[in-house]
DNA sequence: AGAATGCTTCGATGAAGGACGAACTATGCG
DNA sequence: CGCATAGTTCGTCCTTCATCGAAGCATTCT
């Protein structure tokens, strides 16, 4: 026998289809009613309500209580960053879907994944930014280039990592098999496109939605 | 429902406890054969059979036949990356086993974690790297620093990287819950560490035992 | 207070799959 | 060729656990 963490018990949690759809959903990045959940992993309340149990008690999500509501929420970046790495395995190896990417024309363009932006334009602004050399990728790799710091400070994002989580990572977008970019840095620039209400968050779905204008600014600041 | 790779499939191969034995074991990096992840997994013949067929048909495993024997191994560095993030939240959030580390004295302190080494060493290695600022650590993120190129030429590493996988990276330390290097950079230096013969790997084991001129060049070389 | 909503617990059912022994195939050795 | 070793396949047993309906709490609204 082997010692070490216990990986199987963490394993066969997100091991159930039910289970994997909620935490999946969840990497929306919004916390969930277990109703929502529910919903989302196509089973009953009831089966929904034991399997929340079962990742709580495994670790896997937060609780909070609001009333009578209780949302549901990943327990952190590790996790988040567990979950991208299965899901790029499931990606790479996986019998292909039928489906090759969201049925949802705007899921398609831009949606949230855990708390940074996926997604056509979420690709296409990681390519332009290695290409204008702000950030440097080798292959699975991206690190900031010599200008990132200047030219994200004139955005009024800070570059440097307080939080114990990479500045920036790829993260592998299913719909397009191409990076995208998550880490501090690619929250950061979701933060900014929601606060400069470039785009709004479709309600009860992961799907980000550009304003006419606000696609303007943000091809104008992230793709020029 | 959803769509998107099947992550519940893929899990759910990690999520056996004998398949889960399995795969930890081959983060040894060396291939094995079907009696030796059957002694491992602590299960009978059949059964390691049985799970190997499935971990093959998964897509997680390469099978090397080499006449009566059939080694098995980790399909690539996707699959162990993702191997290492379930670590990392089991690790974390797991309920604390009740031994701390691994039982072996040896292991403890050095031992091949894939295709890096781990162990008290590697944590101590990283360590001093970071003081020296040849690598800069943003808690799991680690860079190279300014130095790096210079100081890796040296030992004759380059740390450019050609491969599909990032020159750095932490890898949490299950025995010792702290980093070490891994990544393109930590293959080196145990490739180094094994071909200066500085060390060789224990057999039928993950161990790395130290020469006792090894240990001060490794000492004098990354401790210093 | 009473009703409605949101969620959890309980109990029963059923299906999935992990376990091993025995038999079978394949390679190597003398 | 015959025996030993390495490995897979088959059949069967048995445990585990996902599922749902019904009932039980808790919170909020009127």
């Amino acid at each position: 026998m082997r010692e070490g963490p216990d990986i199987a018990r963490i394993a066969s949690l997100v091991g159930d289809p039910a289970r994997a759809n909620m935490l999946t959903a969840l990497m929306g990045g919004t916390a969930l009613t277990a109703s929502e959940l529910a919903l989302e992993a196509g089973v009953s309340l009831p089966t929904a309500s034991s399997h929340l149990s079962k990742l709580m008690e495994g670790g896997l999500l937060t609780l909070a209580s609001q009333g009578r509501h209780r949302y549901y929420g990943l327990a952190g970046p590790q996790v988040a960053g567990m979950i991208e790495a299965i899901t790029g395995v499931a990606a790479s190896v996986g019998p292909q879907r039928v489906r090759p990417g969201p049925r949802d024309a705007a899921m398609r363009v831009a949606r949230v994944c855990y708390d940074h932006l996926a997604g056509e334009q979420a690709v296409a602004m990681l390519d332009r930014l290695v290409d204008k050399k702000v950030l440097i990728r080798d292959d699975n790799e991206i690190r900031l280039g010599q200008s990132a710091a200047s030219h994200f400070a004139a955005l009024g994002i800070d570059v440097q990592s307080k939080a114990r989580r990479p500045v920036c990572r790829a993260c592998l977008d299913w719909s397009v098999r191409r990076s995208h970019l998550a880490g501090t840095l690619g929250a950061a620039i979701l933060d900014k496109i929601l606060l400069e209400k470039w785009a709004r968050r479709e309600k009860d779905s992961r799907a980000v939605i550009f304003s006419p204008l606000g696609k303007q600014a943000f091809e104008r600041t992230f793709l020029a």
